[in-house]
DNA sequence: TTAATCACGC
DNA sequence: GACGTACGTGATTAAC
């Protein structure tokens, strides 16, 4: 018979460890599992590690033990668990019940006594033995046939001690590992040993003399006046500690060791307690019907090819999966449409799809209720094709983004793997990644359409409902969902681009670079890659000898705040500093924009992605038109480049003015602020006037530009130090700046830690029309995940809310439009700007109904303001 | 391919 | 007192 292998796990330790080393996760139900989770990577490494043909694990019991009785101030001072950690540990216990493996406490003895006891037994019978813990006092246990792993950093991650390891690293025997403890205390536990006596000295000494007891016996050998005086100080404490640190090998265990077997099989109530806690990513490894289920879905799925529609019978609600070849649908050709209905699975050629006037009426009817993966994708590939897509009634995208915008994706079948639902693969296993994407052969390509679509189905009620549990719904289904509509048709009318004015200042911007960048070479000395911080750093730091403000990871920084500290140094910063401004606007605005403009109209069409911005704002990309320069005049001048797409038309730009501080003053609930705002102050100037104490016309130009930079740091939730960044000033004076604003805005301070408090009671923050942003870090221990979490909770409500208003504002906008029967179209936005192209003779028009229409969105307790403007290029729309 | 650095907007 | 400090997109370089 093969031997007999214990595996003890001290389960106090491994779950504490487990605790700290992870982040605070949840999972769906709000239940805290990371304690839980790392305890469970930490077993499931073991068992197939070690096949241990037994198994225990330990638990401490209450809160007192026999060594209490000794040293009444044993483990003093520790912190109290925290009641998240608490909470996870019955889970553990039902863990442990669904694996089959024994677990233990014992009444006024700790896990660390019963472990040592069962190892003695099981070392009495030559078993062969193994401790996982996280408690360096258990290397005491270790012996021929008992080894220790001490988890390092993480919770897998472990040293396994045997004997030699053990007097390799200490040069002690284990059984001296009690004397060290003796000597040297152990703060963690409260045992005081010997004060000045650390872990090198009692090593020493225990090297010289043994034990903790001939230590003491022989003082007058020891060495060191000093070291001499504190152990006679300190005999009884020596000897006190020593017991203290000593494991109990014969505690009175009631269990025998032959009922500890362990079969190492995985059972259903193992997968089903996984399920439970949302442990997905563990599922595939304890199952492996499951773990293939998952990467290829294994359960077949019918489905009808159709090689023509000429009566589109898909039901009156059904999954629709419009699938583009492209990332940028813009361009992207469909590569097939997927439909699931009570009618049945189909899978539509692109060819016979476009052919067909039957589908056309099917998709453009509005009565058919509708649901997408991504609505705004479809709608506007499909528009490409002179399809318009109606009755999209949900989309999972959205639904997904606003039931936790933090999750990172929110494609169909990450959605279906969170949800626990299987059946479809994600898209990088059909069509692979990179380099090596590719369109697989027909019959997988039209499967995978279909599963999508049919995995769908299955998640829309789940979504609605939790929609619906989370008050999200009218955040759906009346701003988000009217607004991808509203953004797809923006989208694909496109922006005009005057190519030749691109290409013009192309042409200049390229000879400029060459004359600078002949100067730099010339005041360098040398030739290099001025594009290159290294080869740069390298040149002003080494052969220039300019001074080292600050290192980067890899080595000198040449950041533009940098350089700008060393302009006097040297002649050639501005040279370098002109070259960068230019050599941006060159290959990121012209030569990036002549990239993407479409070469029948023109025109650029960016993406704007409705669920990624954790805020709740959104971002524009291919190109992104929410970062065309603006501050600096040469960078203005790209502005020039974008017109009208109609004769005598003007580009109409509108902008929310202190969107976010008037959403802060409402928010907050500061009369003083409020009354800035409701008197039509300048907020910045009414800023320095009462942080510094000081009359209006007593407000110089820098105080102004010292309020402005807090207020900015305010609405950006950045940090003391990144506001001692933007002012030049240090971070205790940035600190106390904010102190004093704080304080000049009571309500804004009672607001800020409102806030922090509420984040940490519900773990989220929402905005004005319900947005909701989780907070796990807001309970870390770790400093500063913490306070990147509080300023978050700060900073959410009111950007968040500022895009609650702005996204309201252009569903609003787009109805008006319509209503009014305009021409003029919506084009861009820009996070508190609405960029449009009108005929002139509708311009007056605007006037009126633009900020109306702007300022109304949502009633605040102050006044929204907007400012609008309008020319024949984007840039005079100033 | 990927990571690091830099820079643009709000 | 540490820790590494608004977000998002994109270009370029350099190491893999």
């Amino acid at each position: 018979m093969a031997k007999n292998k214990l595996v003890l796990i001290d389960g106090n330790s491994i779950a504490y460890r487990a605790f700290f080393a992870l982040p605070l996760l949840n999972n769906d139900k709000g239940v805290y599992t990371n304690a839980v989770y790392g305890f469970t990577t930490m077993l499931l490494k073991v068992l197939e590690e070690e096949a241990p043909s037994h198994m225990l694990v330990a638990f401490d019991a209450g809160k007192t033990t026999f060594r209490h009785k000794t040293y009444g101030e044993y483990k003093g001072g520790r912190q109290k668990t925290p009641p998240e950690l608490s909470e996870q540990f019955p889970l553990i216990r039902e863990l442990l019940d669904a694996f089959d493996i024994k677990r233990y406490e014992l009444e006024n003895y700790e896990a660390d006594d019963i472990i040592g006891t069962l190892s003695k037994t099981a070392d009495s019978k030559e078993w062969e033995v193994k401790v996982i813990t996280g408690d360096k006092d258990l290397l005491q246990l270790v012996d021929e046939h008992v080894k220790v792993s001490l988890t390092k950093k993480g919770i897998t991650d472990v040293d396994t001690y045997d004997l030699n390891l053990v007097e390799e690293r200490y040069g002690l025997k284990p059984e001296q590992i009690i004397d060290m403890k003796g000597l040297m205390g152990d703060s963690s536990d409260n045992i005081p040993g010997v004060p000045g006596v650390g872990e090198k000295t009692a090593i020493k000494l225990l090297k010289e003399f043994g034990t903790v007891e001939n230590v003491l016996d022989s003082i007058d050998q020891v060495s060191g006046k000093k070291l001499k005086e504190k152990l006679e100080d300190h005999k009884d404490q020596a000897e006190m500690s020593k017991k203290l640190a000593t494991i109990e090998v014969e505690a009175p265990i009631e269990i025998e060791l032959e009922s500890c077997t362990y079969t190492n099989e995985i059972s259903a109530k193992v997968i089903e307690l996984f399920k439970e806690l949302g442990f997905n990513s563990l599922l595939d490894r304890v199952d492996s019907e499951a773990a293939e289920e998952a990467e290829a879905p294994t359960e077949d799925i019918d489905y009808e090819i159709l090689n023509e529609v000429n009566d589109a019978d898909f039901g009156d609600e059904a999954a629709v999966v419009v699938e583009c070849l492209e990332e940028n649908y813009h361009n992207g050709e469909i590569l097939g449409i997927g439909i699931v209905s009570d009618k049945g699975n189909f899978f539509v050629p692109t060819e016979v799809a476009l052919e067909s006037d039957a589908l056309k009426k099917w998709l453009e009817d509005d009565s058919i209720v509708k649901y997408l993966p991504d609505a705004k994708q479809a709608t506007v590939s499909l528009a490409w094709k002179g399809i318009k897509l109606n009755g999209v009634k949900f989309d999972a995208l959205i639904a997904s983004y606003l039931l936790n915008p933090s999750d990172s994706s929110h494609d169909i079948a990450s959605i279906a793997t969170r949800l626990g639902v299987k059946g479809v693969s994600s898209n990088e296993a059909v069509y692979g990644k990179g380099a090596k994407q590719k369109v697989p052969e027909q019959e997988v390509l039209s499967e995978h359409i279909v599963r999508k679509a049919f995995v769908l189905r299955e998640v829309v009620p789940t979504l609605k409902e939790s929609l619906k549990k989370n008050e999200l719904e009218m955040l759906f289904y009346e701003l988000e969902m009217p607004l991808s509509i509203v953004l797809g048709e923006m989208e694909q009318q496109g922006v005009q681009v005057d190519v030749e004015r691109l290409e013009q200042m192309g042409k200049d911007l390229n000879e400029q670079l060459k004359d600078i960048e002949s100067k730099i070479f010339e005041l360098a000395g040398t030739e290099f890659n001025i594009n290159s911080p290294k080869q740069l750093g390298e040149v002003l730091f080494e052969k220039l000898q300019l001074p080292v403000i600050k290192k980067t990871k890899t080595g000198y920084s040449t950041s533009a705040d940098v350089l700008e500290k060393l302009k006097d140094k040297h002649e050639i910063i501005e040279e370098i500093l002109y070259y960068r401004q230019l050599g941006k606007l060159n290959s990121t605005y012209v030569e990036g924009l002549l990239k993407v403009v479409h070469r029948d109209t023109e025109k650029i069409h960016t993406r704007f992605n409705q669920a990624l911005a954790q805020t709740g704002r959104l971002s524009s990309i291919d190109p992104n038109l929410q970062n065309i320069p603006i501050r600096l005049e040469a960078g203005r001048k790209i502005r020039q480049a974008f017109i009208p797409s109609e004769n005598d038309w003007v580009i109409f730009a509108a902008d929310y003015s202190q969107i976010e501080l008037r959403v802060l003053a409402h928010i907050a609930q500061d009369d003083k602020m409020m009354e800035a705002f409701n008197e039509e102050q300048d907020v910045h100037t009414k800023t320095a006037m009462d942080v510094f104490h000081v009359e209006k016309d007593e407000v110089t130009a820098d105080m102004r530009r010292q309020a402005k930079a807090v207020n900015f740091g305010i609405v950006y939730g950045i940090s003391d130090y990144g506001l001692s960044q933007s002012l030049g000033i240090t971070r205790k004076e940035a600190g106390e700046f904010i102190e004093r604003y704080l304080e000049s805005f009571p309500g804004v301070k009672q607001y800020m830690e409102d806030i922090v408090q509420q984040a940490k009671r519900e773990g989220y923050v929402t905005t004005m029309l319900n947005r909701r942003r989780y907070l796990p870090e807001i309970t870390s221990r770790n400093f500063n995940l913490r306070s990147f979490a509080e300023r978050t909770a700060m900073n959410t409500p009111i950007q968040g809310s500022a895009a609650d208003i702005i996204k309201k504002a252009m569903v609003e906008m787009d109805k008006r439009l319509k209503k009014e029967k305009l021409q003029t179209r919506m084009l861009l936005q820009v996070h508190d700007e609405l960029i449009f192209e009108a005929p002139k003779d509708e311009i007056k028009k605007l006037e009126e109904i633009v900020p109306e229409v702007m300022e109304n969105a949502i009633q605040l307790d102050v006044p929204l303001k907007v400012d609008y403007s309008y020319g024949d290029t984007w840039y005079d729309a100033k």
